[in-house]
DNA sequence: CTGAAAGCGCTTACAG
DNA sequence: CTGAAAGCGCTTACAG
């Protein structure tokens, strides 16, 4: 192996004691010690072994960012700052990915028992809030997503029926009288298409609107497209959809102005995520965009609390803030850059 | 903490050492001592501490993927491989985000060093061949990407002048006079923009048209969409874009679309990478798909090699395979489903 | 086939 | 302010 504690302290004349406490920041060693390990340190190049730290501290600092997959642009953008806020506490981020699947969930949760990390922040979409209360005696764990809410664990999310209610009105606001929901589920009450229903619904209800929707199996840009497809087959179409995330409405968009339609003149949409794509998609997509920062760090810091206070209190439920991001796909082109 | 294999052994009224057999599947366990030890090990519900292994062992069990940002999708989908790769050698996989900052390369590779990970995967932007020749004494590395050949470590990646080559041969094989390449950058020989600038210039050069260029500070969707407007501009604007990468192509096509021109009759585009949007774009991307489950599997294999062989032989050059696909972008709708 | 013991490198009471 | 020693939980020669 390397270079270790003992090798320094041998060169230095102290003991290994002495170079702990110098490598590790502590006060009260008189300047002259310091100076000879100092400089043994940085002559031998010591590294201190994170494993053997780990294995006397019983942590890892190693945390577990567990989503149903990587490459969906919003979570991609949310393990970016997942990574930035863990790396404020110290701690790497080892990305999981579950596909969804209930036993992938059970083995990252098990992770913190196999000491392979301190914590574990996951995006539930198989587990069940009384499978996880079972499972989580001493497991530094946070929830993200819709998928279970006042369960057994800390919980950050944003206020979705509040988001859904938002993008609705904005729409029924520009004066479109038949407003759909794309992105229906037959999910549990407190998924994420039943809270943005929930939502939508209560501003149609509102606002003397029918209510038209069209349910998918999957939130990608293919489904939307299919999904918008079923709506503008019907007798009356809609003249404005609030897709329940981007991708959705990305999709959505293909269709319509594949079918000789314009977005927003004959169609407005909405989507949410806020993801890269919607800023630069023609035309540009209005999107609630929650605060994927505040999401993160939020996260992260609900998890140190749990890893250093050990049980700590009862399952915090934490509201993350949004905005709705009026762009091109309702309001129509503002100042578009005109080339050539 | 938890159990250890002192309190299976005593359990069991066996040894640690025969606790660790059992554990680590060593033959030549007697059936009934193995029975005795397999019980108090459920019993106990036993989990091997992996720091503690790992400090034994000299290893970790985590190798990191250092990539300049995760969120463009061609890393994100690349990442999304490489855990799957990584996972069939039992490691999990920290990714670690560079901003293609020199400091934070170096920090990855010091990873290895502090026994935090076994090994790097690194996508290099800063950091040159000579520098990492200096440090990467013992440090298991494999690069990606197109900044580093035939420098000190192993490094996977696509036949990139045959890539461009082949799309722009694509291109001039529709007919089209003049092509433009969209992407160039001032970086050095071995850079991605080179080496798709050399082979667009090949092709071109043979089928006798004009080479037009336009250059780009990043591979993002808005310099792709400024610099087609520069083309667009032009006197003799080009009739087919050869961009450097999806991202630069789907912002091309938003500024094409968005001056009332129609993609392919008026300009076919086409990039590389073959991300997911491309695949749902309006028109649908003509694209280069290198093949990511192979550059990642290939990737974790090298590293695989070094990790477990030490130096292990002069650093191996090895190229992934990829392959045109070609869509809507540069040959038109062929069956598009016609909603309604 | 099984056991007693050493040691990976670190931190931390406990003395002095 | 500094040192000697124990111990985190594991694996591995070395015996028997």
């Amino acid at each position: 192996m390397g270079v270790s504690l003992r090798d320094v302290a041998l060169l230095a004349g102290v003991s290994v004691k002495t170079v702990s406490n110098v490598v590790n920041g502590y006060a009260h060693v008189s300047a002259a010690t310091r100076a000879k390990v100092e400089y043994a340190l940085s002559q031998l190049d010591y590294r201190p072994n994170l494993s053997a730290r780990n294995l006397r501290l019983g942590r890892t600092g190693v945390i577990a960012l567990a989503l149903p997959e990587l490459d969906p642009p919003y979570f991609a953008e949310l393990s970016r700052f997942v990574i930035h806020a863990a790396a404020g506490h110290r701690w790497i981020v080892v990305i999981e990915q579950t596909d969804g699947s209930l036993e992938r969930e059970r083995q990252v949760l098990d992770g913190v028992r196999d000491h392979r990390v301190d914590g574990v922040i996951l995006s539930p979409v198989a587990i069940g809030a009384e499978e996880l209360a079972a499972r989580i005696d001493d497991t530094a764990l946070v929830l993200l997503g819709e998928r279970i809410y006042d369960g057994p664990a800390d919980h950050v999310a944003i206020d979705n029926v509040r988001a859904a209610r938002e993008v609705t009105e904005h729409l029924a606001g520009l004066g479109r009288r038949r407003v759909a929901a794309l992105g229906v589920q037959d999910d549990p009450a407190t998924g994420t298409a039943a809270l943005r229903l929930a939502g939508y619904a209560e501003a149609v209800a509102a606002h003397g609107l029918p209510r038209l929707t069209a349910a998918v199996e999957r939130y990608s840009r293919a489904e939307g497209a299919a999904a918008m497809a079923r709506l503008l087959a019907e007798p009356e179409p809609p003249d404005a959809v609030f897709c329940f995330n981007d991708l959705l409405a990305l999709g959505a968009m293909r269709t319509v102005l594949s079918s000789g339609l314009r977005v927003p003149e004959d169609v407005a949409l909405a989507g949410v995520d806020d993801i890269e794509d919607g800023r630069f998609s023609t035309p540009t997509l209005t999107t609630v965009a929650p605060d994927k920062a505040e999401l993160a760090r939020t996260a992260v810091e609900l998890l140190r609390r749990r890893v250093d206070g050990g049980p700590g209190g009862p399952p915090r439920e934490v509201r993350a803030s949004h905005r709705l991001v009026v762009r091109e796909s309702t309001v129509g082109p503002a100042q578009t850059p005109s080339p050539a």
